[in-house]
RNA sequence: GGUGGGGUUCCCGAGCGGUCAAAGGGAUCAGACUGUAAAUCUGACGGUUUCGCCUUCGGUGGUUCGAAUCCGCCCCCCACCA
């Protein structure tokens, strides 16, 4: 199966410039292709996941990603999608998004023996000229055209400024650029980069005289037709600093059942004959199909040994779906040996040094410990019946905890039933 | 540059001198029901060792016993005109 039917086959592809030609390209040569994040912000999230996943599997078929992080892109910023211009981002904190980018990129793809290629946009746009970019691009684009851009339409109502009007231009020239340097013949985005790609593939073919193509990712979407990858504490993260390890595993294991199969094909590497199978399962036993997202999931993302340790954590929290491993699947979940208390360690831990003489105050210590955002976040949990200490649920606000309440200086907090933190006394 | 309309709590959006921590909706969180799902129902939703006080309605300075609400100046956005 070439790369082409195998994105197609798991659902990665939403809409092609011309499908049948991004099919040739992809089974018949080793295609240098490109992908761009713009870093807005310091760490990825599990929105840009869809097209990190098909970077990877476009790699596995042999082909080269070039990596763009978009130094200079981010410092335009793309209105599309927008409902209204984000904040203008300094220099310096573009820049140091860039490296964190770059790090948790290369988590995912292969840098080794030239397998990849990662660029940022900043070394060629600052070298250019303005006068030299209006006459050598600017004239090749036409306003009348750019206008009917979805992206443009919609803030044509609420407004947009030329600084990020120009922010086609600079996508664009980025394709232009790659294509002359590296050869790149292909661009795959998110759904609404559609305009920003097509515009990138008429002017390599005006600048270039080459064909390039370009190909979308359908958008994710959860079943009330929110943007997917927010849930209780905000977004989710890759990096570990703002979105735990256990925390990410939650986040998967957490999904709809209407969800599951997709999320199969897109965030692990399962044949789709064995997603197609595992999505059949009913009631409880779908759960196994989650088990098996979320540890093969935080297997990609963080590595073997944490996905093993928050599959047996949530686990011995939760329950386990198939502790006798009787569904099929190809995948390594079933080698992981459960026995009774191990994982354990490996719950979102939080460390006290200290405890004052009249005890610890219960609802300071879920806001230390970040369980809620505020004191009166806590009396809020407290009221609704939905705070707990080692697992017992707490009815007075005013409790304090003392040393008794420690079993081998630790203790378990849990705010409603899925956030849970270890309090290690140290 | 001119004229008109705006900037309200996470978002949308009402309020237009006290009864305003500010309607309503969305998002979110918790409880019940469940399968660590969905749907549904219930409650919460500025802060504070909580019922008393403190901070919030673009910024700032006034008027007033009292201002999100009135006035001056400034900043930003939108529409039309130039």
């Amino acid at each position: 199966m070439n790369a082409y039917k195998d994105l197609e086959s798991r659902g990665f592809i939403y809409q092609t410039t011309n499908a049948e030609m991004s099919e040739k390209y992809l089974s018949e040569n080793k295609v240098h292709f490109y992908v761009g994040f713009d870093p807005t912000a310091d760490s990825l999230h599990t929105g840009h996941l869809l097209p990190i996943m098909a970077m990877k599997r476009l790699q596995d078929a042999g082909h080269i990603p070039i990596v763009l992080v978009g130094g200079a892109t981010a410092l335009v910023g793309d209105p599309t999608g927008k409902t209204e211009a984000r904040p203008i981002l300094t220099k310096d904190d573009v820049a140091k998004n860039v490296e964190a980018l770059k790090k948790q990129l290369s988590q995912f793809i292969s840098i080794e023996d030239d397998k990849a290629i990662f660029v940022n946009n900043a070394d060629w746009f600052e070298g250019i000229g303005y006068l030299d970019f209006l006459r050598e691009v600017g004239h090749r684009f036409s306003i009348n055209k750019m206008l009917t851009a979805e992206s443009v339409k919609l803030r044509l109502e609420t407004g947009l400024s030329f600084l990020e009007f120009n922010y086609m231009l600079l996508q664009a020239y980025d394709f232009y650029h790659l294509n002359k340097t590296y050869n790149c013949t292909m661009e795959f985005g998110g759904q609404d980069q559609w305009g920003n790609i097509i515009a990138g593939v008429d002017l390599v073919r005006r600048m270039n005289q080459k064909e390039v193509h370009g190909v979308t990712f359908p958008l994710l979407l959860d079943s009330n037709g929110q943007k997917f990858g927010k849930t209780a504490g905000g977004a989710i993260f890759l990096d570990t600093n703002r979105t735990s390890v256990f925390d990410y595993y939650q986040f998967w294991r957490n999904c709809e059942d209407t969800d599951v199969k997709k999320l199969l094909c897109f965030f692990t590497s399962l044949p789709v004959e064995e997603i197609a199978q595992l999505a059949t399962l009913e009631a409880p036993a779908i759960n196994r199909a989650k088990e098996i997202l979320a540890y093969e999931a935080t297997k990609l993302a963080h590595g073997k040994e944490n996905a093993e340790k928050s599959f047996l954590a949530a686990g011995n929290k939760f329950g386990f779906a198939d502790k006798e491993c009787k569904i099929p699947t190809s995948s390594d979940i079933t080698k992981i040996a459960i026995c009774a208390n191990s994982g354990a360690d490996d719950l979102p831990s939080f460390e006290i040094s200290s405890i004052p003489e009249d005890g610890y105050w219960i609802v300071q210590l879920f806001s230390d410990a970040e369980l809620c955002k505020s004191n009166g976040e806590v009396r809020r949990l407290i009221k609704g019946g939905g705070a707990y200490l080692n697992g017992e649920k707490i009815t007075d606000a005013n409790y304090k905890i003392t040393s008794t309440d420690f079993t081998d200086n630790q203790l378990i907090l849990k705010a409603g039933k899925k956030k849970i933190k270890q309090i290690v006394y140290i």
